[in-house]
DNA sequence: TATGAATGAGGATTCATTCAT
DNA sequence: GATGAATGAATCCTCATTCAT
């Protein structure tokens, strides 16, 4: 038994460890007991219900998802131009999810079902996260260092930056690497940038 | 009674709708009965089980969605260059989710998870898809007609794809639009094909 | 698909020796049917249902099982005395089981459980099975040829009559012989005949 | 609800119960859970699941009869000549099985099935219980106390012992009495002692 | 006769949760 | 806090049977 982590921390690795394998539904609070290493009450005792902990967890999640994102783009308000901003919180939200990935496949994959926490969820932190990236893009459009960018481009923007958390095995398999390792998160950065740049600025074919 | 549908087609298609909405784990088979107005017995009488009939639906998007890249890149073998096939497979595969796209959203889903069919489906059908993609850029570069792109340019490309279909409830939120109505469809291409242009194509800053 | 059997033939045999192995309750229509390789609905059709099924070999193996026994009784009337006819009784019962062994110990077990059907059977043949051996009994008493046996003495020539068809396995485990070879028949009777003469004839201790 | 016995326990003796009269298949865990006025969910709880409750019933059984068996024949080494060892065997397990004669039939019955459990139960109790009977057999016979008896003795022997907790319907029906109850265990013993008497030693007829 | 589709009832088991301790 | 026992509801699946053809 780990004496370093309270039980109530315990059950929580537990289900994000579990969750991000087989699914929300797909695991059973004894299984995350079990896991944990405790008992299956005390999940109920900690977060009321197996519900009440899938809430908590999403909620953590995107809690310092929104957190990040606004503290990349309000804190280095005037020191920064608009596009270096953008490209500040798209690495510090790879950088976030990959110190949680498994939390982050999990939540990435539970918010493609219906449900009302899942609308809940996204009327509050989607709509912000939004917000903050146009926001930025409206900026750096005013003082001519972006151009116009497509209708969908945040829709594009946010694929990106969450794709690959989605997609571990994808990436394992294709190219033997996991998306939380630096190597895939420094590269895959950089490809990130190269678009921003191709995306935002302008160009003349050769 | 449903005249011009088989019991079969009707469970077919009702575990499609739930799943797409609750997921594989949160639908259970008398949802699916009831929603097919059958008995629930003809779910293991026509799929063997509710596991069966999932691997039957999964099997049965990607057969289509192998056949639709794979007609695409070797039909118009001879007649198109390298970077068109691209974009008429990139356009013929957005045109086949939409018109699936329930069940598109549900497998997307689905194959985020480990479980041994997921493996199974990840080594046959997303390894060819990859193949076929990458053949495409080779004969591309080969022939001096596309330039090198990144490394993580195949996965960007399918997740560029796939994305608005497993993520329907947020362009409805924020576009008012859903990602299988033709508007968005069209706007969405051409989006792909400026980013397609952009990453393949060289250009001058200006 | 054998040709010279009926459906209702193949239905038949099939129902004995799944039966046999797995027990009535433990068998299905199903298996019955695919055994027989026949159609499920066929077996509702020709024996009313599976129960009707069930009681129909029942009746079959009693009723032949006391016509034996009654056909050694009282064809060889007066030509026999009482205990040759009982030898000669207990050896055809062998040999009728012999030829239906696996009726046989699929009927013997399923009589040792509560049912109606059971009750019905055993008022029927089981109390005409016990009254003509008693009648050899008596006759024999009563002309001194026979002398008084236990109480229990039918019970007991019942029990060694049925037991080696009721465990085939013990015997092959241990003898490596089975209970419907002639070889074993054979030596079993003759241990039978040793014993019964043991109990229906006086002795003399050495 | 009796508080004097654990809900284990009333689960345990209400499956015993109902094994017995309408066999294994032919009870279902709701049965079993009603009568015992207990939760369906507690027999998985408990025993695994109904295949465990089974096998934990046969193997206490057989456990017990075995252990029986054993005693008698080796605490009394020295004291006791063979064949009252054997006697006193006899005896015991007729005592063994009068206790617990619901047990006892419905184990002899499931015992005639074909089944993997069956076939581990028989390689392991019945092996050892036809040894040790073999063994006074053959001690008796090396000191000439018992005289050498036929192939098949062991197998009538245990064909006799049994029988009438198997049949027990039969018994009541023929001879008004339940076989667990001391008039009848007493008097099939004291035949039982004959008919061992008369197989095992030397006589003369009159 | 013979069949494959279809059904409703009931099979064992697992679920998240609660409760007394 | 923490536990193991206990529960009722719900899980998937199988059952024998029926029906139209």
């Amino acid at each position: 038994m780990e004496a370093t982590r309270t039980k109530k921390e315990r059950v929580w690795n537990a289900a994000i460890e579990l969750f991000n394998v087989y699914g929300y539904t797909g695991t059973t609070v004894r299984d995350i007991a079990e896991r944990a290493n405790t008992n299956v009450a005390l999940i109920s005792y900690y977060f009321g219900s197996k519900q009440g902990l899938l809430e908590q967890l999403m909620a953590s999640f995107f809690e310092g998802y929104i957190e990040t994102l606004e503290s990349t783009v309000f804190e280095l308000n005037s020191e920064e131009t608009s596009f270096n901003r953008l490209l500040k919180a798209v690495y510090n939200i790879l950088d976030y999810q990959k110190k949680r990935h498994n939390l982050a496949r999990f939540v990435h994959r539970e918010i493609t079902l219906d449900s009302t926490l899942v609308r809940e969820l996204m009327s509050t932190y989607l709509m912000k996260e939004r917000h903050l990236y146009q926001m930025l893009l409206d900026e750096g459009g005013e003082s001519g260092e972006i151009i116009e960018v497509g209708d969908y481009f945040v829709l594009q923007l946010r694929g990106m930056i969450i794709m690959p958390f989605l997609h571990p095995q994808y990436i394992r398999e294709v190219y033997h690497l996991m998306p939380h390792e630096d190597d895939f998160v420094d590269t895959y950065f950089q490809e990130l940038k190269k678009w921003l740049l191709s995306m935002t600025k302008k160009h003349l074919p050769t």
